[in-house]
DNA sequence: ACCTGAACACCGTTCAAGT
DNA sequence: ACCTGAACACCGTTCAAGT
């Protein structure tokens, strides 16, 4: 009786309510500003009542990456090694696209969750599967980085953001300045302004770049692949 | 006469005093611990004090990281595009990895500083000489990401790294368990730990696997490069 | 005018006191 | 035995009071 009031007054906590709670904060108000404080309040509970799900902040930002691995699509069959990776890696970036703080946190991990290795190791098994040696399967998983996980660590979203937002709200004598200090990116920015108006922002196109650098790789894999390279 | 005494007191606290200290402080005892507050203990000053240099902690690391990136050679003369492009990032690998945290610390920055741009600005001019389009040199920028300021960005140092943990301090029937769980992981970190035994600590050779995936897309943007590619 | 101590508004986590 | 409020040991930064 007194239990069913316990209940009543407040669905009991569960690890996976707390992460999912933590996701949708982290989603809603940016990954700054959750705290184990904060997250508490969302749920209506006291902040020590976390720390029987999840033992520290360390172990809640594994759980919430666990989540986000979750929503990557598994292997399709029936397609070629190159096509395979290709889509599967696309649909873990949509997935860390779906929640913004998900690569810095995951970049601040020094450890892979089992969830994670999992994920890991089915990718390694289709470089296996397309006729990859371990030698080779072991280095190209390595060069993939975190590219892996769908996102490309960028420098600064992109290297040629700040000469463009420096070069256009600036009077022109500041300009020209600039340009003759930064000659190249002011010469790539000025032809990325005239090329698409279509892309918006900060004149890049994050997904082509992405594409594009991901083809580069996994062609060159499969090239290797091909002459049966060998790191001895 | 005051002044001089001043001064015989304690050196007078400059903007490059303060960023070379952050900097020998974040290399002695690691990032986690550089705070405003003990900065400022280790100068022999009250926390204050500091925002006379910087206006608050982002400035700080930005500083930080200017110095680091003054470490990097400048593009050798009279090379071939690849081998000066290759050398330079090679360079700045090793100022990266004399301050373990700058990687770290460079991943968190949202905007270039005026010397970052600068070293950015001067690598895409080493593309334009090499003979590379406007546009060939903007993707391969992209392409390049954090590689191009000498770190890989590789998941959790080395992805192989977690299971030959947790494969090596872990009783035989657990270990068989992990083998069955993550059959391709074992299958490398075997491999790898059968092959050399001069590679210590995590089983790979980090200094390999980014010269490797370096030379893979080097490669890659010559032959883009001789092929006349362009986006369009 | 300059300098700085105390204070503010937070953290993650410990721990002892209360039910 | 369980739960939780207060407290601890920190943060970065503001601001008013003192020289």
């Amino acid at each position: 009786m007194a239990q069913q009031v316990d209940t009543a007054r407040r669905a009991p906590l569960t690890r996976d309510l707390v992460l999912r709670a933590a996701v949708e904060l982290a989603d809603g108000t940016g990954i700054d500003a959750l705290s184990m404080r904060k997250l508490a309040q969302a749920l209506g509970v006291v902040p020590m009542a976390l720390y029987k799900h999840v033992t520290n902040k360390e172990e809640l930002l594994d759980g919430m990456l666990d989540v986000v691995v979750g929503e990557i699509d598994p292997p399709a069959a029936g397609e070629d090694w190159q096509r395979a990776v290709r889509q599967r890696i696309l649909s873990a970036r949509r997935a860390l696209l779906r929640h913004p703080w998900a690569s810095r946190v995951l970049e601040s991990r020094t450890a892979p969750t089992p969830v994670v290795l999992a994920y890991l190791d089915s990718m390694m098994g289709m470089f296996r599967a397309g006729g990859f040696s371990v030698d080779l399967t072991h280095h190209v998983m390595h060069a993939m980085g975190s590219r892996i996980m769908g996102f490309s660590q960028e420098l600064f979203g992109a290297p040629a953001a700040g000469g463009q937002d420096a070069a256009q709200d600036v009077d022109p004598e500041t300009a020209r300045q600039l340009a003759a200090r930064l000659p190249y990116i002011t010469e790539i920015t000025t032809r990325v302004a005239h090329d698409d108006a279509s892309v918006v922002g900060s004149g890049c196109d994050d997904q082509f770049e992405f594409e594009f650098s991901l083809d580069l790789l996994l062609d060159g894999f499969e090239r290797l692949r091909r002459e049966g390279w060998t790191s001895r």
